[in-house]
DNA sequence: ACGTGTTTATCGAACT
DNA sequence: AGTTCGATAAACACGT
Protein backbone atom coordinates (compact mmCIF):
# COMPACT_ATOMS: atom_id res chain seq x y z
CA UNK A 1 0.00 0.00 0.00
CA UNK A 2 2.61 2.41 1.33
CA UNK A 3 5.02 1.45 -1.49
CA UNK A 4 1.75 1.74 -3.72
CA UNK A 5 1.59 5.57 -3.16
CA UNK A 6 4.90 5.55 -3.20
CA UNK A 7 4.85 4.95 -7.14
CA UNK A 8 1.74 7.03 -7.41
CA UNK A 9 4.21 10.00 -6.56
CA UNK A 10 6.71 9.12 -8.74
CA UNK A 11 4.32 8.43 -11.67
CA UNK A 12 2.26 11.90 -10.99
CA UNK A 13 5.54 13.73 -11.12
CA UNK A 14 6.62 12.28 -14.20
CA UNK A 15 3.86 13.56 -15.80
CA UNK A 16 3.23 17.05 -14.30
CA UNK A 17 6.86 17.42 -15.19
CA UNK A 18 6.58 16.59 -18.63
CA UNK A 19 3.27 18.88 -19.31
CA UNK A 20 1.86 16.29 -20.67
CA UNK A 21 -1.78 15.19 -21.86
CA UNK A 22 -3.84 14.25 -18.81
CA UNK A 23 -2.90 11.45 -16.92
CA UNK A 24 -4.31 8.67 -15.37
CA UNK A 25 -5.02 9.55 -11.97
CA UNK A 26 -4.87 5.90 -10.87
CA UNK A 27 -1.62 3.71 -9.75
CA UNK A 28 0.43 3.37 -13.16
CA UNK A 29 1.33 5.75 -15.64
CA UNK A 30 -0.14 4.39 -18.77
CA UNK A 31 1.96 3.62 -21.28
CA UNK A 32 -0.16 4.41 -23.94
CA UNK A 33 0.44 7.95 -22.52
CA UNK A 34 4.33 7.31 -22.86
CA UNK A 35 3.38 5.82 -26.63
CA UNK A 36 2.98 9.52 -27.34
CA UNK A 37 6.13 10.68 -26.40
CA UNK A 38 8.64 9.72 -28.91
CA UNK A 39 7.47 12.11 -31.30
CA UNK A 40 8.09 14.93 -28.93
CA UNK A 41 11.70 13.03 -27.85
CA UNK A 42 13.07 11.25 -30.26
CA UNK A 43 15.96 13.05 -30.95
CA UNK A 44 19.84 12.45 -32.20
CA UNK A 45 20.76 13.32 -28.78
CA UNK A 46 19.11 10.75 -27.20
CA UNK A 47 20.43 8.06 -29.70
CA UNK A 48 23.55 8.33 -29.08
CA UNK A 49 23.56 8.79 -25.35
CA UNK A 50 21.64 5.86 -25.67
CA UNK A 51 24.30 4.03 -26.79
CA UNK A 52 26.72 5.39 -24.91
CA UNK A 53 25.28 4.15 -21.71
CA UNK A 54 24.82 0.78 -23.37
CA UNK A 55 28.04 0.75 -23.99
CA UNK A 56 29.26 1.65 -19.84
CA UNK A 57 26.37 -0.97 -18.57
CA UNK A 58 28.04 -3.35 -20.39
CA UNK A 59 31.15 -3.21 -18.39
CA UNK A 60 29.00 -3.28 -15.26
CA UNK A 61 27.65 -6.82 -16.70
CA UNK A 62 31.11 -7.99 -17.50
CA UNK A 63 32.18 -7.10 -14.00
CA UNK A 64 29.36 -9.03 -12.44
CA UNK A 65 30.06 -12.18 -14.27
CA UNK A 66 33.39 -11.69 -12.58
CA UNK A 67 31.75 -12.38 -9.59
CA UNK A 68 30.04 -15.75 -10.71
CA UNK A 69 26.43 -14.09 -9.51
CA UNK A 70 24.61 -15.05 -12.76
CA UNK A 71 22.08 -18.10 -12.83
CA UNK A 72 22.62 -20.60 -14.98
CA UNK A 73 19.51 -22.36 -14.34
CA UNK A 74 17.20 -19.98 -16.48
CA UNK A 75 16.79 -19.21 -20.04
CA UNK A 76 18.77 -15.82 -19.67
CA UNK A 77 20.72 -15.11 -16.90
CA UNK A 78 19.37 -13.41 -13.72
CA UNK A 79 21.42 -12.38 -11.16
CA UNK A 80 18.54 -13.54 -8.48
CA UNK A 81 17.91 -11.99 -5.31
CA UNK A 82 17.23 -8.40 -4.62
CA UNK A 83 20.40 -8.25 -2.70
CA UNK A 84 22.86 -8.94 -5.82
CA UNK A 85 20.51 -6.45 -7.92
CA UNK A 86 21.62 -4.25 -5.49
CA UNK A 87 25.25 -5.11 -6.18
CA UNK A 88 25.05 -5.08 -9.79
CA UNK A 89 23.49 -1.83 -9.72
CA UNK A 90 25.89 -0.33 -7.16
CA UNK A 91 28.72 -1.85 -9.64
CA UNK A 92 26.93 -0.38 -12.67
CA UNK A 93 26.51 3.13 -11.54
CA UNK A 94 29.84 4.33 -11.04
CA UNK A 95 30.84 3.09 -14.42
CA UNK A 96 28.42 4.38 -16.21
CA UNK A 97 26.15 6.95 -14.93
CA UNK A 98 28.03 9.04 -12.89
CA UNK A 99 25.13 11.05 -12.38
CA UNK A 100 24.14 13.77 -15.30
CA UNK A 101 20.77 12.20 -14.44
CA UNK A 102 20.27 12.96 -10.63
CA UNK A 103 19.34 11.15 -8.06
CA UNK A 104 19.52 7.70 -9.70
CA UNK A 105 22.48 6.43 -7.89
CA UNK A 106 20.60 7.48 -3.99
CA UNK A 107 17.63 7.00 -5.35
CA UNK A 108 17.52 3.75 -7.35
CA UNK A 109 17.52 0.34 -7.18
CA UNK A 110 18.63 -0.30 -3.82
CA UNK A 111 15.20 1.75 -3.01
CA UNK A 112 13.42 -0.17 -4.75
CA UNK A 113 15.03 -3.80 -4.54
CA UNK A 114 16.29 -3.74 -1.38
CA UNK A 115 12.55 -3.76 0.17
CA UNK A 116 13.04 -0.36 2.22
CA UNK A 117 9.35 0.51 1.10
CA UNK A 118 9.27 3.07 3.95
CA UNK A 119 6.28 5.13 2.57
CA UNK A 120 9.18 8.09 3.55
CA UNK A 121 12.70 7.13 3.45
CA UNK A 122 13.20 7.45 0.18
CA UNK A 123 11.02 10.48 -0.87
CA UNK A 124 11.75 11.76 2.64
CA UNK A 125 15.40 12.07 1.78
CA UNK A 126 15.10 13.00 -1.43
CA UNK A 127 12.33 15.75 -0.46
CA UNK A 128 14.37 17.15 2.04
CA UNK A 129 17.72 17.43 -0.58
CA UNK A 130 17.19 20.57 -1.41
CA UNK A 131 19.38 19.42 -4.98
CA UNK A 132 16.65 16.31 -5.61
CA UNK A 133 15.51 16.07 -8.94
CA UNK A 134 12.68 13.80 -8.72
CA UNK A 135 13.67 10.25 -9.05
CA UNK A 136 11.51 8.79 -11.80
CA UNK A 137 13.35 5.15 -11.10
CA UNK A 138 9.96 4.10 -10.06
CA UNK A 139 8.10 5.34 -12.93
CA UNK A 140 6.39 2.61 -15.38
CA UNK A 141 8.54 1.75 -18.61
CA UNK A 142 7.25 3.11 -21.76
CA UNK A 143 7.02 -0.15 -23.09
CA UNK A 144 3.56 -2.37 -23.87
CA UNK A 145 3.30 -6.02 -21.80
CA UNK A 146 4.07 -7.42 -25.28
CA UNK A 147 6.37 -5.43 -25.92
CA UNK A 148 8.21 -6.62 -22.55
CA UNK A 149 7.92 -9.80 -23.32
CA UNK A 150 8.75 -9.68 -26.42
CA UNK A 151 12.22 -8.86 -25.27
CA UNK A 152 12.60 -11.39 -22.69
CA UNK A 153 12.15 -14.00 -25.53
CA UNK A 154 14.23 -12.39 -28.03
CA UNK A 155 16.76 -11.85 -25.35
CA UNK A 156 17.17 -15.43 -24.36
CA UNK A 157 19.14 -17.82 -26.24
CA UNK A 158 17.01 -20.47 -26.78
CA UNK A 159 14.36 -18.34 -27.58
CA UNK A 160 11.46 -19.47 -25.51
CA UNK A 161 11.59 -18.50 -21.78
CA UNK A 162 8.84 -19.80 -18.61
CA UNK A 163 6.63 -17.67 -17.90
CA UNK A 164 8.66 -16.89 -14.48
CA UNK A 165 11.27 -16.37 -16.77
CA UNK A 166 9.63 -14.07 -18.17
CA UNK A 167 8.53 -12.37 -15.17
CA UNK A 168 12.38 -11.98 -13.90
CA UNK A 169 13.67 -10.70 -17.03
CA UNK A 170 10.99 -7.72 -16.79
CA UNK A 171 11.79 -7.79 -12.86
CA UNK A 172 15.59 -7.09 -13.58
CA UNK A 173 15.05 -4.66 -16.53
CA UNK A 174 12.76 -2.68 -15.12
CA UNK A 175 12.45 -2.30 -11.02
CA UNK A 176 9.01 -0.67 -11.66
CA UNK A 177 8.04 -4.04 -12.17
CA UNK A 178 9.07 -5.56 -8.82
CA UNK A 179 6.12 -3.82 -7.32
CA UNK A 180 2.15 -4.94 -7.23
CA UNK A 181 3.42 -8.28 -9.20
CA UNK A 182 0.38 -9.63 -8.94
CA UNK A 183 -1.22 -7.24 -11.26
CA UNK A 184 1.56 -6.96 -14.06
CA UNK A 185 1.55 -10.59 -13.81
CA UNK A 186 -1.96 -10.95 -14.29
CA UNK A 187 -1.68 -9.05 -17.14
CA UNK A 188 1.05 -10.67 -18.51
CA UNK A 189 -0.21 -13.81 -18.37
CA UNK A 190 -3.49 -12.46 -20.32
CA UNK A 191 -0.85 -11.13 -22.81
CA UNK A 192 0.61 -14.57 -23.41
CA UNK A 193 -2.32 -16.43 -24.02
CA UNK A 194 -4.16 -13.52 -25.34
CA UNK A 195 -1.59 -12.78 -28.34
CA UNK A 196 -1.22 -15.25 -31.20
CA UNK A 197 2.24 -13.80 -31.40
CA UNK A 198 3.17 -15.97 -28.49
CA UNK A 199 3.09 -19.72 -28.68
CA UNK A 200 3.17 -22.04 -25.95
CA UNK A 201 5.73 -24.58 -25.85
CA UNK A 202 5.59 -27.67 -23.93
CA UNK A 203 7.76 -28.97 -21.36
CA UNK A 204 10.11 -31.96 -22.29
CA UNK A 205 9.89 -34.97 -20.26
CA UNK A 206 13.54 -34.57 -19.39
CA UNK A 207 12.96 -31.08 -18.23
CA UNK A 208 10.24 -31.32 -15.87
CA UNK A 209 8.51 -28.48 -14.01
CA UNK A 210 6.17 -25.85 -13.64
CA UNK A 211 4.41 -24.31 -16.73
CA UNK A 212 5.34 -24.53 -20.18
CA UNK A 213 7.96 -22.35 -22.24
CA UNK A 214 7.04 -19.21 -24.30
CA UNK A 215 8.44 -18.59 -27.56
CA UNK A 216 7.63 -16.20 -30.24
CA UNK A 217 5.29 -16.93 -33.05
CA UNK A 218 7.71 -18.04 -36.29
CA UNK A 219 5.34 -15.70 -38.56
CA UNK A 220 4.81 -12.87 -36.27
CA UNK A 221 7.83 -11.43 -38.39
CA UNK A 222 8.73 -8.97 -36.69
CA UNK A 223 6.54 -6.36 -34.55
CA UNK A 224 8.16 -3.96 -33.63
CA UNK A 225 8.90 -3.24 -37.49
CA UNK A 226 11.34 -0.15 -36.62
CA UNK A 227 12.93 -1.45 -33.65
CA UNK A 228 10.78 0.74 -31.56
CA UNK A 229 8.79 -1.35 -28.83
CA UNK A 230 6.50 0.81 -27.84
CA UNK A 231 3.11 -0.37 -29.83
CA UNK A 232 2.94 -2.38 -32.10
CA UNK A 233 1.61 -0.79 -35.41
CA UNK A 234 -0.46 -3.81 -36.45
CA UNK A 235 -1.73 -6.99 -33.88
CA UNK A 236 -0.43 -10.18 -35.04
CA UNK A 237 -3.04 -12.70 -35.48
CA UNK A 238 -2.69 -16.28 -36.41
CA UNK A 239 -5.28 -16.50 -38.48
CA UNK A 240 -5.50 -20.27 -38.13
CA UNK A 241 -6.21 -19.97 -34.76
CA UNK A 242 -8.70 -17.23 -35.95
CA UNK A 243 -10.51 -19.06 -37.81
CA UNK A 244 -10.73 -21.66 -35.09
CA UNK A 245 -11.89 -18.29 -32.51
CA UNK A 246 -14.62 -18.01 -34.77
CA UNK A 247 -15.96 -21.50 -35.31
CA UNK A 248 -15.97 -21.81 -31.91
CA UNK A 249 -17.53 -18.96 -31.14
CA UNK A 250 -19.98 -19.39 -33.83
CA UNK A 251 -20.41 -22.75 -35.05
CA UNK A 252 -23.18 -22.17 -37.62
CA UNK A 253 -21.67 -18.99 -38.56
CA UNK A 254 -19.01 -18.44 -41.81
CA UNK A 255 -16.32 -17.10 -41.35
CA UNK A 256 -17.13 -14.65 -43.72
CA UNK A 257 -19.81 -13.23 -41.25
CA UNK A 258 -17.10 -12.47 -38.77
CA UNK A 259 -16.82 -9.01 -39.90
CA UNK A 260 -20.19 -8.21 -40.22
CA UNK A 261 -21.94 -5.17 -39.27
CA UNK A 262 -24.43 -6.68 -37.38
CA UNK A 263 -25.46 -5.09 -34.21
CA UNK A 264 -24.14 -6.45 -30.92
CA UNK A 265 -25.45 -7.37 -28.20
CA UNK A 266 -23.24 -5.74 -25.58
CA UNK A 267 -22.06 -8.96 -24.23
CA UNK A 268 -21.05 -9.40 -27.51
CA UNK A 269 -19.73 -6.13 -27.77
CA UNK A 270 -17.32 -6.51 -24.98
CA UNK A 271 -16.43 -10.36 -27.14
CA UNK A 272 -16.09 -7.93 -30.39
CA UNK A 273 -13.75 -5.57 -29.28
CA UNK A 274 -11.26 -8.27 -28.53
CA UNK A 275 -12.04 -10.71 -31.03
CA UNK A 276 -13.31 -9.94 -34.06
CA UNK A 277 -11.69 -6.84 -34.53
CA UNK A 278 -8.35 -9.14 -34.98
CA UNK A 279 -9.17 -10.37 -38.20
CA UNK A 280 -7.29 -8.32 -40.50
CA UNK A 281 -9.79 -6.64 -42.90
CA UNK A 282 -7.29 -7.09 -45.46
CA UNK A 283 -7.19 -10.26 -45.35
CA UNK A 284 -10.82 -11.64 -44.77
CA UNK A 285 -10.63 -13.10 -48.34
CA UNK A 286 -7.29 -14.96 -47.59
CA UNK A 287 -8.79 -16.72 -44.43
CA UNK A 288 -11.77 -18.88 -46.66
CA UNK A 289 -8.66 -20.10 -49.01
CA UNK A 290 -6.34 -20.59 -46.49
CA UNK A 291 -8.19 -23.94 -45.46
CA UNK A 292 -9.25 -26.63 -47.83
CA UNK A 293 -11.61 -27.79 -46.05
CA UNK A 294 -14.54 -26.39 -43.74
CA UNK A 295 -13.12 -24.87 -40.62
CA UNK A 296 -15.76 -26.48 -38.71
CA UNK A 297 -14.08 -29.98 -39.85
CA UNK A 298 -10.72 -29.38 -37.72
CA UNK A 299 -10.78 -30.02 -34.12
CA UNK A 300 -8.51 -28.29 -31.73
CA UNK A 301 -6.02 -30.73 -31.63
CA UNK A 302 -5.29 -30.65 -35.85
CA UNK A 303 -5.91 -27.21 -35.79
CA UNK A 304 -3.06 -26.39 -32.85
CA UNK A 305 -0.63 -28.99 -34.60
CA UNK A 306 -1.08 -27.66 -38.29
CA UNK A 307 -0.95 -24.10 -37.68
CA UNK A 308 2.16 -23.28 -36.39
CA UNK A 309 6.25 -24.46 -37.14
CA UNK A 310 6.48 -24.65 -33.53
CA UNK A 311 3.51 -26.55 -32.59
CA UNK A 312 4.66 -29.06 -35.44
CA UNK A 313 7.79 -29.13 -33.95
CA UNK A 314 6.40 -30.36 -30.38
CA UNK A 315 4.91 -33.19 -32.03
CA UNK A 316 7.55 -34.30 -34.13
CA UNK A 317 9.29 -33.92 -30.46
CA UNK A 318 7.15 -35.90 -28.68
CA UNK A 319 6.63 -38.70 -31.39
CA UNK A 320 10.43 -38.62 -31.21
CA UNK A 321 11.09 -38.15 -28.06
CA UNK A 322 13.71 -35.23 -28.96
CA UNK A 323 16.27 -33.71 -26.45
CA UNK A 324 15.30 -30.60 -25.22
CA UNK A 325 18.19 -29.43 -26.85
CA UNK A 326 17.45 -30.37 -30.42
CA UNK A 327 13.95 -28.97 -30.02
CA UNK A 328 14.97 -25.56 -29.10
CA UNK A 329 17.34 -26.24 -31.59
CA UNK A 330 14.48 -26.73 -34.46
CA UNK A 331 12.54 -23.36 -32.95
CA UNK A 332 15.72 -21.05 -33.27
CA UNK A 333 15.70 -22.32 -36.81
CA UNK A 334 12.16 -21.13 -37.41
CA UNK A 335 12.28 -18.31 -34.91
CA UNK A 336 11.80 -15.05 -37.11
CA UNK A 337 15.43 -13.70 -36.29
CA UNK A 338 16.83 -16.95 -37.43
CA UNK A 339 14.84 -18.02 -40.76
CA UNK A 340 15.74 -17.61 -43.84
CA UNK A 341 16.19 -14.29 -45.58
CA UNK A 342 13.51 -15.39 -48.18
CA UNK A 343 11.13 -15.30 -45.46
CA UNK A 344 12.40 -12.38 -44.12
CA UNK A 345 11.88 -10.45 -46.93
CA UNK A 346 8.33 -12.07 -47.56
CA UNK A 347 7.48 -11.31 -43.85
CA UNK A 348 8.80 -7.90 -43.63
CA UNK A 349 7.44 -7.09 -47.16
CA UNK A 350 4.15 -8.16 -45.85
CA UNK A 351 4.34 -6.40 -42.46
CA UNK A 352 4.73 -3.48 -44.82
CA UNK A 353 2.26 -4.16 -46.95
CA UNK A 354 -0.25 -5.58 -45.25
CA UNK A 355 0.38 -5.01 -41.68
CA UNK A 356 2.15 -2.45 -40.81
CA UNK A 357 2.11 1.06 -41.43
CA UNK A 358 5.73 2.92 -42.29
CA UNK A 359 7.72 4.51 -40.18
CA UNK A 360 7.54 8.41 -41.06
CA UNK A 361 10.95 9.11 -39.17
CA UNK A 362 12.51 6.20 -40.74
CA UNK A 363 13.98 4.64 -38.15
CA UNK A 364 15.50 1.85 -38.47
CA UNK A 365 16.07 -1.27 -35.39
CA UNK A 366 19.18 0.24 -34.22
CA UNK A 367 18.43 3.58 -34.32
CA UNK A 368 14.86 4.12 -32.83
CA UNK A 369 15.19 6.15 -29.81
CA UNK A 370 12.78 3.15 -27.60
CA UNK A 371 14.66 0.01 -29.38
CA UNK A 372 15.71 -2.32 -26.87
CA UNK A 373 18.35 -2.45 -28.44
CA UNK A 374 19.11 0.45 -26.43
CA UNK A 375 18.61 -1.39 -23.24
CA UNK A 376 19.81 -4.60 -24.32
CA UNK A 377 23.26 -5.91 -25.90
CA UNK A 378 23.28 -5.32 -29.37
CA UNK A 379 25.04 -6.88 -32.73
CA UNK A 380 26.92 -3.59 -33.44
CA UNK A 381 28.45 -2.95 -30.21
CA UNK A 382 32.20 -3.62 -31.31
CA UNK A 383 33.22 -5.40 -28.09
CA UNK A 384 31.10 -8.00 -27.89
CA UNK A 385 31.02 -8.63 -31.29
CA UNK A 386 33.17 -11.10 -30.82
CA UNK A 387 30.53 -13.30 -28.62
CA UNK A 388 28.34 -12.83 -31.82
CA UNK A 389 30.71 -14.83 -34.23
CA UNK A 390 31.42 -16.81 -31.21
CA UNK A 391 28.04 -18.37 -31.08
CA UNK A 392 27.09 -18.14 -34.55
CA UNK A 393 28.17 -22.08 -34.44
CA UNK A 394 24.89 -22.64 -32.60
CA UNK A 395 22.74 -22.13 -35.43
CA UNK A 396 21.26 -18.69 -33.89
CA UNK A 397 21.39 -15.45 -33.76
CA UNK A 398 20.47 -14.02 -30.85
CA UNK A 399 19.02 -10.57 -30.18
CA UNK A 400 22.07 -10.32 -27.52
CA UNK A 401 24.76 -12.16 -28.80
CA UNK A 402 26.09 -12.62 -25.28
CA UNK A 403 26.33 -15.90 -23.43
CA UNK A 404 24.23 -16.60 -20.64
CA UNK A 405 27.13 -16.08 -18.09
CA UNK A 406 27.26 -12.35 -19.79
CA UNK A 407 23.41 -11.11 -19.39
CA UNK A 408 23.16 -9.30 -16.35
CA UNK A 409 19.74 -7.31 -16.77
CA UNK A 410 20.45 -5.75 -13.43
CA UNK A 411 22.95 -3.47 -15.46
CA UNK A 412 20.91 -3.17 -18.53
CA UNK A 413 18.17 -2.03 -16.73
CA UNK A 414 20.08 0.44 -14.78
CA UNK A 415 21.24 1.30 -18.08
CA UNK A 416 17.27 2.56 -18.79
CA UNK A 417 16.73 4.68 -15.81
CA UNK A 418 20.20 6.07 -16.43
CA UNK A 419 19.70 6.53 -20.21
CA UNK A 420 17.94 9.66 -22.39
CA UNK A 421 15.82 7.09 -22.94
CA UNK A 422 14.32 6.61 -19.75
CA UNK A 423 14.11 10.53 -19.24
CA UNK A 424 12.80 11.15 -22.30
CA UNK A 425 10.34 9.26 -21.60
CA UNK A 426 9.32 10.71 -18.24
CA UNK A 427 10.41 14.27 -19.83
CA UNK A 428 13.29 14.27 -17.68
CA UNK A 429 16.03 15.67 -20.13
CA UNK A 430 16.19 18.64 -19.08
CA UNK A 431 16.53 18.71 -15.68
C1' DA B 1 -1.92 -23.91 -1.86
C1' DC B 2 0.14 -21.97 -5.42
C1' DG B 3 1.59 -21.16 -10.06
C1' DT B 4 0.10 -21.36 -14.64
C1' DG B 5 -2.99 -20.68 -18.41
C1' DT B 6 -7.51 -19.27 -20.47
C1' DT B 7 -11.26 -16.46 -21.00
C1' DT B 8 -14.45 -12.61 -20.44
C1' DA B 9 -15.29 -7.95 -19.50
C1' DT B 10 -14.37 -3.14 -19.20
C1' DC B 11 -11.95 0.99 -19.76
C1' DG B 12 -8.86 4.55 -21.75
C1' DA B 13 -6.00 6.19 -25.34
C1' DA B 14 -4.48 6.20 -30.00
C1' DC B 15 -5.65 5.76 -34.49
C1' DT B 16 -8.53 6.14 -38.83
C1' DA C 1 -17.44 8.57 -34.24
C1' DG C 2 -15.98 4.22 -34.79
C1' DT C 3 -12.17 1.08 -34.58
C1' DT C 4 -8.06 -0.79 -32.72
C1' DC C 5 -4.78 -1.72 -29.24
C1' DG C 6 -3.26 -2.27 -24.67
C1' DA C 7 -4.04 -2.46 -19.49
C1' DT C 8 -6.38 -4.28 -15.84
C1' DA C 9 -9.46 -7.14 -13.13
C1' DA C 10 -11.48 -11.27 -12.23
C1' DA C 11 -13.27 -15.91 -12.55
C1' DC C 12 -12.18 -20.37 -13.55
C1' DA C 13 -9.67 -24.72 -14.66
C1' DC C 14 -5.71 -27.38 -14.35
C1' DG C 15 -1.22 -29.22 -12.89
C1' DT C 16 2.49 -29.58 -9.57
Amino acid sequence: MLTQKLYSDSTTMAASSNAMSPMTPTYSMNSMSCVSMPSMNCSPQAASFGSSMLNSGMAGSMAMNGNGMSSSSMGYTTIGSPISNMNAACMATPIGTMNTYGTVGTLGRGDLGGGDTSPNSALQRARADKTYRRSYTHAKPPYSYISLITMAIQNSPQKMLTLSEIYQFIMDLFPFYRQNQQRWQNSIRHSLSFNDCFVKVPRTPDKPGKGSFWSLHPDSGNMFENGCYLRRQKRFKDEKKEILRQTHKSPSHSVDNSNSSEKKTPLQHGDDTHKSHHLDKNSDGALSSMLSIHPSKLDVEQMNLLHTNDLNMHQQHHQQNMSHEELTAMVNRCHPLSISSEHQAMLHHSSMTHHLKQEPSGFTSSNHPFSINRLLPAESKPDIKMYTEMHQYAGYNTLSPLPNSMHTHSTIGNDYYNSPLYHTSTGTTSL
